[in-house]
DNA sequence: AGGTCGTGTTAAAAAACGTTAAGCCTGCAG
DNA sequence: CTGCAGGCTTAACGTTTTTTAACACGACCT
């Protein structure tokens, strides 16, 4: 059975963004709303999406700032740009940016629904993300469940490990950019949070140890 | 290398499928501009095609319908609509039809670009998996592990190794200007950089000595 | 000749990273 | 309320990578 398909939602028009919140959840999915840049930066970090709706011009961080942000951690997640300009430069820029597609405002609901299910019907190829559990080599990892399956038993996840390895196999193969990486899981780049990191790298690669599966750092 | 990507063009209007045509094979795509939908499915049906722009109006055989054939054919080749009309019911009938996307006549040229590249990057994420070698002589480079292998055995490179030299082989046998190099890896031109980076040179040309492949400088 | 500019090279200093272990919270059982 | 366990952070120390410094050499300019 489909999992709820869970969407974020950032948009700092009050009228608009409570309209399209309530749409969307009444069209069966999962809405988080955002009502700046930055926050909608930290729902991202928090929980893991399967779209994004952004409003390109929000006060704290815009649209497209925060587009860049969020690929530096999904390279696949779907973006859609609603923008109030119909500046052809805009729309440009937000492609290059690895847009999915854009609105321009005003919109009709209904077409906003079906660009979504255009993208959705996309991607799902590449979003298996059904149960997802990844399989490293013998062992087997369900970031839902926050559990790895080793020969020797199951091994409980913190929640800290789990964050970690959960967005290391989702880039499984991919280069990593370190600061957004801890940008992404510990909210904030500094000192002290990178030894931290390091401290559950090398956790995780104890854990790990059984595969060849390495990884490597920036 | 990279393919050429294929694109099946169905357009009846001469002047416009013309000026499609030319448009995107300068922008080296492979096009096959077929006149109404019914020569385009017959050229669908004997290559297989990376890409379809469909125009909606075309005699003989309207574009939704020849989307449907397509689409009995391949569910998952990106389609994007031609559209003269804009009413919102012809947009939602392409999307359920599995339309990725739809521009309404008339349109920037570099629009439609953009937007063929949104959407091919979707789909090329499962395709690009090309893993790039270069041979250097007896010396094998493999920029995505960051291994060089030498006849002793291997090497692993460091980040700044890795970069500059893949900088390097990509431009084979060209001239790199020195500033812009330092900028693509350094992010920054200064002299301290500049230090950094003839560092790197000295221990890349130490690493390929074995090897009549010389780097020359600006 | 003297000077400085761009680069080549090597060595030392600094920064980043890997690892292990100790410290510090916080929630919870006794 | 006290102590203990689990999870996270900080400290400390070793190793690797990157930057900075130092010296050198030839081209070019005056």
């Amino acid at each position: 059975m489909d999992k709820k398909v869970k969407i974020l939602l950032a948009e700092d028009d009050d009228n608009l963004g409570t309209l399209l919140n309530t749409f969307l959840k009444n069209k069966g999915y999962e809405v988080d709303l955002a009502r700046n840049g930055k926050l909608a930066y930290e729902h991202f970090s928090n929980r893991s999406y399967d779209f994004c709706i952004l409003d390109v011009m929000m006060p704290e961080m815009d649209g497209f700032t925060l587009a860049r942000e969020i690929r530096e951690i999904d390279k696949r997640i779907p973006i859609l740009f609603l923008t109030a300009k119909s500046m052809k430069d805009d729309k440009l820029q937000g492609f290059e940016l690895g847009a999915d597609d854009y609105m321009t405002k005003p919109f009709v609901m209904e077409e906003l629904l079906a660009r979504i299910h255009a993208i959705m019907r996309r991607t799902e190829v590449v979003t298996h993300t059904q149960n997802e559990v990844y399989n490293l080599g013998s062992i087997r990892f369900n970031p839902e469940l926050r559990i790895l399956f080793l020969q020797e038993g199951e091994k409980k996840l913190t929640t800290k490990e789990n964050q970690l390895l959960h967005l290391l196999v989702k880039n499984e193969g991919e280069i990593l950019d370190r600061h957004a990486t801890l940008r992404a899981i510990w909210g904030d780049d500094n000192y002290f949070n990178g030894r931290s990191m390091d401290v559950y790298i090398a956790k995780l690669r104890k854990l790990l140890k059984e595969e060849p599966a390495i990884e490597i750092m920036n």
